[in-house]
DNA sequence: TCATTGTGCAACGGTGGCGTAGCGAAGCTA
DNA sequence: TAGCTTCGCTACGCCACCGTTGCACAATGA
């Protein structure tokens, strides 16, 4: 595996852009980078790109092959070597394009953006190809500087929304100050990470608010209307 | 990959154990099943598996061939074949090698045992061959009936010191009752696997006593004096 | 000691994927 | 319509690995 990859945007770039658009991503380092694409490459790209996804979902990394992409997408081998310089810099490619970040949506309730939130992780872990593509990108980041690199990248931005949110919650002093928000992110997804990809347990979008609860039952600065019950927060005397 | 692999220990034979021993466990169902073991064929297994687990954790499943094997073990390709019927068996026993369960330590204080077990996970995660062998589960899992089953045996295993440990405490009224011991196993450990496999940020021994604290903090039933050091952060909030 | 069993070695045919080359056909742009 | 670009197709040479066979040698243990 090459050290650069001139076909792949730069980690600066990536982080730079607002959402990873492969399609307007030109992979030819020598062409011309202004010209309007011509759509049969448009359209080969595409269908290139798809199957890969496809395939990579369904079969793996290893078993992703270019001949296996170009039966699947109906575009001829010599075709993609045209594109794309080996095996690697397409599946690469193909991963860009799956891995997308979350909008988070922010109103005056930290508890309730947060189960709104981990509600709908809980959601797309178990229906988008993002969450089938995943294990791919753990196992692969595990022996592999670039796709860890592309791994942390990823998890950092689709956590960024919820950090900022908690941020935002301790410097309103709706949670007390000393919480890490970094970690605390950790903790608010974790479990669920955990339970579709490790233990493979059952996930219901009703654990979102019981989590939540759970976590920030230790936060609130003061007794608050989120624990509604009698339950003495865990202050110690001693 | 074949529906019964009869060189395996069926899932019934691997619930009652109480261990993993691969090295006791004979892969050659032809074979007399109480007889000594030939030397030879201890030494041969023993060098093959531990190359393979190498190859794994180093190259990756893909990349972890027989002949990758034989030279890295110093065993002749056809010993290999003698012992496994092919790829797929060798790797899966050298997997069941390198899975094993955690004990739990017990004492009054379910908060210490829950901090000194997250601890000690932490600790494994960072060090242990098989966190380094669990992504290739992870993957392969998502794919693969009979990983994933192994994958759900061996976690459901792992959690299960610590399930029992919280349901304990619920019924001595340590914490709660409305509590599910095995979703909160998860939102034990379920951070820990997030941030060393997922996003891959960093994981200090620290964190258990973090974590745990915030967890129970929801949980406990009245003040207690569980929380004796004023580093616990969970206590004293306004 | 001696039959049994396991091992190493060399070689084999087969498969499947890699990445390339040349060609004619088809599509695009102007 | 004309010229350029991209396409699909076929056919390569190459290589790594699969899983097997036959045979000679070495270790085992009764």
């Amino acid at each position: 595996m090459a050290p650069a990859e001139p076909w792949l945007p730069s980690d600066r770039e990536i982080s730079d852009r607002e959402s990873i658009d492969w399609e307007a991503t030109d992979p030819d380092p020598s062409g011309p980078r202004c010209a309007r694409e011509d759509p049969r490459v448009t359209r080969s790209k595409q269908a290139v790109i798809a199957a890969t996804v496809e395939l990579l979902r369904t079969n793996g990394w290893a078993a992703t092959t270019i001949e296996g992409v170009a039966a699947a997408s109906g575009v001829a081998k010599t075709t993609i070597y045209r594109h794309w310089p080996d095996r690697d810099a397409l599946i690469f490619a193909a991963i860009e394009g799956v891995m997308e970040k979350p909008a988070l949506v922010v109103t005056p309730s930290l508890r309730d953006d947060l189960v709104t939130a981990l509600a709908h992780l809980i959601e797309v872990l178990q229906v988008d190809v993002w969450a089938s593509v995943l294990p791919l990108m753990i196992d692969a980041a595990e022996r592999d500087d670039h796709v860890r690199a592309l791994s942390i990248e990823f998890t950092t931005r689709r956590r960024a929304a919820l950090e900022d949110r908690v941020r935002r919650a301790v410097s309103l002093g709706e949670i007390r100050d000393d919480v890490d928000p970094e970690f605390f992110a950790s903790e608010l997804v974790g479990p669920l990470f955990y339970r579709r990809f490790v233990s493979r347990q059952a996930l219901t979008v009703d654990m979102a608010a019981i989590h939540v609860d759970r976590l920030l039952a230790g936060l609130l600065p003061r007794p608050s209307a989120a624990q509604d019950e009698d339950v003495a927060p865990a202050s110690a005397p001693a």
